[in-house]
DNA sequence: CGCTGTTGTTTGGTAAACCAATTTGTAGAA
DNA sequence: TTCTACAAATTGGTTTACCAAACAACAGCG
């Protein structure tokens, strides 16, 4: 496990590696937006990688719009300035350990404003689908199980409800990421989850009723004690 | 050009389905967490599809948490239960092509969080940054050429001063989307570009300020345009 | 009968070979 | 000299072959 883990951050360590190292080409051989990178073959010779990593390394640059490439003709910069490109690298290169405490902050964020706009605009179907949740919730608390992966699922119902295919994506984003952290360090305890069947159910009823801002009062509620943990560190 | 979309669009069905597939092969055999999926060789026959596509498929999945993919040993369904894991696929399924409209509205969202943070917590070297990406627009503006993407670094700019590193994460993974739509639906015009270099200002004097409600005021005075846009389709 | 050392098979991961499309260089004719 | 036709090299994409580690089965010893 601890081996894996480190392979897997070398992994990381190479292709943030070769990612600064393209950013370094455009710059000195100054490629403007249209020009052609070197071949991957000659990528890979030159930083003496492989070339699947130049390959997933040139396809991270190319989903956030700074490559593109073309089959049988080669990769090129995208119509963005030099300053764009490094601005862009340095941030992409940084963000990829997102502390905790952003994470949670967006967390809440994301949560206000989707339980808002799933009290607006939730069907019937999505009443049901929280609905599901929320039961499979209660049942794993009250069988005093670990209930943080059913609690997840109930908050992930209401960013579904909330019509916003991107708020969903983001919430399935940092999902995975929470629940490691929180069994991690055991942000919640027992008598918390004891509190978050009612506090659940006062949300899904805000949101049966359609009334965003009493859900976005029970949402806050809800997140009081992760208010505190976010800005006490 | 057609024929690539068209092939990418290929590929991502193809993916799709095998996604698919796997979660009703885990449903059909009752597999729950910590049981082995069969090898990525016996998927990629029974699929009729290449490995490639398998291990892609997989590696999505491992990025949301629902599988764990193990060397020299397998790979096995994550500790989450079946409706979790039904539910979520269910999404991911779903989201992979997000409307313009979510994109915008969560655009809004984050931006006018961030730019409250970044107020509260940006230090001398942001505001260098971000009066470097001021200028470059004003230029661009002033020269009469396409500044959607300077717009961008500038926003970018105060998604990295507001010193959260998920939604600077964020903020870069929906820019290139925003970038691509716009040039494609030409929701900007000329004179709100001219209108933009001294909204952008306000915006940047009062981060400077250290005036949170201020610099969120000024960026929804900034956003009245995208709001409209926003909620008129 | 039970434990242990060994060997053969299976696994995800990785590098190399292959492919089709594109580009480039060249030779020849007008 | 210039344009065209053709061939050879180059390219990103894909498939195949190989690897080392982990596991399972079994033979041999106590």
């Amino acid at each position: 496990m601890k081996l894996e883990t480190l392979t897997i951050g070398d992994n990381q360590d190479v292709q943030s590696s070769i990612i600064s190292r393209i950013r370094d080409l455009i710059n000195y051989k100054n490629l403007e937006p249209g020009d052609k990178l070197p071949s991957e073959r000659m990528l890979s010779d030159k930083f003496e990688v492989s070339r699947s990593n130049v390959r997933e390394a040139i396809q991270k640059l190319e989903f956030y719009g700074l490559l593109k490439s073309i089959p049988q003709s080669g990769t090129f910069v995208a119509n963005i300035g030099v300053i764009a490109m490094n601005g862009m690298i340095d941030d992409i290169l940084r963000l990829d350990k997102p502390d905790f405490k952003s994470l949670v902050e967006t967390r809440i964020l994301l949560e206000l404003k989707s339980v808002r706009l799933a009290a607006l605009r939730r069907t019937e179907e999505d009443l049901i689908h929280m609905k599901q949740t929320l039961d499979a919730y209660s049942e794993k608390v009250r069988n005093n199980e670990d209930a943080v992966q059913e609690d997840l699922l109930f908050h992930l119902a209401i960013a579904k409800a909330s019509g916003n295919s991107t708020m969903n994506t983001f919430m399935l984003t940092i999902t995975p990421e929470i629940i490691t952290n929180f069994e991690k360090y055991h942000v919640c305890d027992d008598n918390q989850a004891q509190l978050g069947i009612i506090e659940h159910e006062d949300i899904y009823e805000a949101i049966k009723l359609k009334n965003p801002k009493l859900a976005k009062e029970k949402m806050k509620i809800h997140f009081k004690a992760l208010y505190q943990y976010c800005y006490s560190i």
